[in-house]
DNA sequence: TGTTGACGTAATGTGCACATTATTTTACCA
DNA sequence: TGGTAAAATAATGTGCACATTACGTCAACA
């Protein structure tokens, strides 16, 4: 990141805003911490103002929470709200593996294949990280197989804001589904054209990850902010 | 407006931020139209930096595009985003009526009869605006008598990015949705419990609300900002 | 006359300093 | 010793000044 900083400089912006949500992602940011404006900019080596800017998208993007005058906190994402945002991907996903059985290209069906392709290889290696990142690429690819930017787009907003919580409480020894064939399944299902069956796997697929998720409560320590942007 | 600024004051934000959304959804902005910070300051009586924060708020949220360097314009939708849109509505909608007719509360059917007589009586003595505003809430009343507040919140969100180039090109003409019993007849299938039917005439009604709007292309010419903003 | 170049103006982007508020520490008293 | 209040400390919020970039104007030249 030893750029220099000039005006419009976007890619800083984008830098501290990344750093962050991986932060967030890979774990390292317990609910309840709270994000202090010097603080990181100490750690991350930019402006306050880089930082507050950032911040600010975070907060309207509902990744974090701000309490005027407090300060900037990493939400406790309740389970009633998870069960709120898996509903709503209920809603999307089981239309969307239908549409997709209904009628998809070549290409689709080609770009189908090799994830699921990739993401056994992933798991005969037991490269959990990558398993991990790959199970949740699985719902965008459906979703970007429709040919619609704006349902993708919102898509990926779901699933990062539905692992949040989880990736939160305990990353390392998770998977990211609950049957690791469960993808596999779905998409024979799409490629055979069986958009019933798609469809009830999807739904499955998704009650059983809301189970998963509701017996991993988050833990309540809060985290160092040093040593959670160590290497991001 | 004219209240003490103190430390933290998000009402002022929030009027910032509200008079831009409102002027967007009275069609006072044309788009293409420029937002330009000093002379928004200006005009709503507030500093360059509050119109900042607004401005990176509505870009962040969808509603303005920011271009490094340049400025925020309000942005030209086209009809391609726009039917990107309404497929994500009409999933989202199909899913919401099929599960309000399998099961809702007897003050969920309050409120919606309620709503209808509301829309009637607006139509009946000819208040176009009221009509206007009525009609875009009935969608997401419906969302919100799932339940589920993450729903309601998306499908807000949907809805207003819909409507929008609808209600920048010509706002005063329009009614916002294509039949104006539509909502009456889905309302009807939802109380009656027919699933499939209120699902049919969901879709058939957004279908008809794309065609309506297809055929609105909005005009080129770029607004003034005082004209705009006159009692917003 | 059409085009290109430089210059002046005005906008956006950014860091900084200060005001305000919250939090922690400390001292004092019952 | 426990509790309360006040002061010190540190954080957030905001306006301002300056640097940088884009845009419009005008003149010179082919």
């Amino acid at each position: 990141m030893a750029r220099k900083v000039r005006k419009g400089d976007v890619a800083a912006d984008e830098a501290v805003y990344g750093a962050i949500r991986r932060a967030m992602h890979l774990g390292r940011l317990a609910p309840g911490t709270k994000l202090q404006e010097p603080a990181l900019a100490r750690v991350l080596k930019v402006s306050r103002e880089r930082v507050r800017k950032a911040l600010h998208r975070l907060v309207h993007e509902g990744w974090l929470t701000a309490v005027p005058n407090r300060g900037t906190f990493v939400p406790s994402l309740s389970v009633a709200e998870m069960r709120e945002i898996y509903d709503v991907r209920s809603m999307l996903e089981a239309a969307i593996v239908r549409r997709l059985s209904e009628g998809h290209s070549a290409g689709a069906a080609r770009r189908l294949k090799a994830h699921i392709a990739d993401e056994k290889a992933a798991l005969k290696i037991n490269d959990r990280g990558r398993a991990f990142e790959l199970s949740g690429e699985f719902h965008v690819l459906l979703a970007e197989l429709c040919g619609n930017d704006e349902l993708a787009k919102l898509l990926r907003g779901l699933l990062t804001r539905s692992t949040m919580h989880f990736s939160l409480s305990a990353p390392q020894q998770l998977h990211n589904c609950a049957g690791p064939h469960d993808h596999g399944d779905i998409a024979e299902a799409i490629l055979g054209g069986k958009a019933e069956k798609a469809s009830k796997l999807m739904l499955a697929h998704l009650a059983g990850l809301i189970e998963l998720q509701s017996t991993h409560p988050p833990s309540a320590k809060r985290s160092d902010l040093v040593e959670a942007f160590r290497g991001v």
